[in-house]
DNA sequence: GTCAGTGCAAACTTTTTGCAACTAC
DNA sequence: GTAGTTGCAAAAAGTTTGCACTGAC
């Protein structure tokens, strides 16, 4: 699917959300789904409205950002997501299959991809679940952590050798 | 590996940690530790404290619980999860691996399994990174949502046929 | 014209911080 | 004895709500 094609789907998905619930198209509206769809990676309520102020040169009220944010979410246009221990919001489409690997001691994120389990989450097919996308966070501990846990180990037993003496 | 082994590990990687930070081995540190082995499933910090209080007479201070879950989550032993919006918090062992099917219109969650997908999850070798545990959240509509999002569609369509005659 | 949407401020919830008293080591 | 730990209360951060005014339909 080509840009415009994309951006066809989303802005028709968008007018059928608000349609079918009998919500109006308005200028913050707009204004927030076009911020959403320029802003590369995770955003928070309060980064989005800044984006939108700095540089787009459009303030909106942070009660109409939480407000719409969920009408997004709803829409199944924008997702939450845990990213080191807090909630951030990302769009939906167009990053819908990606695996993280999630260092648990100091929280980095690497994003990554893998053809293999790619294919094969792909091809899961539940019983009255239509899949539109998936993430794969896979816990551990990154090569730093890694390496000092290793580091810190070592000295231990060198310590308690010592004590034992 | 039995219950029994499995206990032994993880009071071993918990006394392994408190020793490698410096840090003490407390009453209220055991209680809280004990309460998250016995807690099924997921639980936030109120209630944790509330299931201390009430099913283990121990009273416990906010401060106190929020300082010790991040010493836990620094641990290995417990993790953050993002449950229908919200944060949750779960024991990290014993719980590596699910799939969870997470309705994004209703925010429903059924956890569910896949061997082959598992399978090839658990084969996935990055470099740099050590793995010790994983989530796969599948995102899309749930039996009963894409069903109602089926009538409201149809009902559109005979609306508008209606409207142009 | 009607009713949903907006901004603003206040309220509420959740999490963090500062500090004095306490206690594990 | 010392330094990490705790509970409490206050502060900060994040989110929701009530309301009067505005504007999309």
């Amino acid at each position: 699917m080509d840009k415009s094609d994309e951006m066809t789907q989303i802005n028709r998905t968008w007018s059928d959300y608000l349609h079918m619930h009998g919500l109006r198209n308005t200028p913050e509206r707009r204004a927030l789904l076009e911020a959403i769809c320029l802003i590369d990676g995770l955003f928070t309520p309060e980064s989005l409205s800044d984006y939108m102020r700095e540089s787009r040169n459009f303030m909106v009220s942070r009660a109409t950002v939480y407000n719409n944010l969920q009408h997004f979410i709803q829409a199944g246009l924008v997702r939450k997501v845990l990213m080191a221990g807090d909630i951030r919001y990302e769009r939906a489409w167009n990053r819908k299959s990606c695996i993280r690997l999630v260092c648990t001691n100091c929280g980095t994120v690497t994003e990554t991809s893998d053809d293999k389990v790619r294919r094969q989450i792909e091809d899961l097919r539940k019983k009255r679940f239509t899949m539109t996308g998936w993430t794969l966070n896979v816990y551990g501990l990154c090569g730093k952590c890694a390496a000092a846990l290793k580091r810190r180990q070592k000295k231990m037993m060198n310590k308690n050798s010592i004590d034992k003496k």
